[in-house]
DNA sequence: GCCAACGTTGGC
DNA sequence: GCCAACGTTGGC
């Protein structure tokens, strides 16, 4: 089992809606690093940290976690979607995505909080420069967010 | 809105 | 394959 990072900018979807939806498929994602995460590494119920980003409050706003293997993004073969990609065929999709099940809000453990925390300062999603959307997290890591969550 | 940092594109 | 130019992310 392993575990997992995600970010969603709430006024997209945010952890009300995600909890709302139940199992969804994670839309969007068009960096080639996030996914390959989805595609080579995740596996039903790895655990998922839903993170909100590009927000007043960034930070942890609730848990899930990974509720199918990959499969193609059908948001890349629609020309309507923002998320079209015009060099993707249905032959040989580029992007591909799993679903993500809501499974509890937490209180908002914020982005500052997370920075003053030195058991999670070796955190992917902290390091200086780091945009990546979906990134690990150690077990050790898991389980002091976790304890703060309690 | 600013801007640092990183990713992608495309000419050569 | 290099790398300049451009685009995106995302905190502040």
């Amino acid at each position: 089992m392993n575990f997992w990072l995600m970010k969603s900018e709430p006024n997209e979807v945010s952890i009300d809606d995600a909890l709302r939806l139940g199992a969804a498929p994670w839309f969007g994602v068009r960096n080639y690093q996030a996914r390959n995460f989805m595609r080579d590494q995740m596996r039903v119920g790895d655990g998922v940290l839903f993170y909100h980003s590009s927000c007043a409050e960034p930070g942890v706003a609730g848990v899930a976690e990974v509720a199918s293997t990959a499969y193609p993004d059908a948001t890349q073969f629609d020309p309507d979607s923002h998320y079209f990609d015009p060099k993707s065929t249905l032959e040989n999709p580029r992007w591909m995505l799993v679903d993500v099940k809501a499974t509890r809000k937490t209180r908002l453990l914020s982005l500052a909080e997370m920075r003053e925390n030195p058991s999670l300062s070796s955190m992917v999603v902290l390091q200086k420069g780091s945009r990546l959307s979906i990134t690990p997290v150690t077990p050790a890591e898991w389980k002091t967010i976790m304890q703060l969550l309690a």
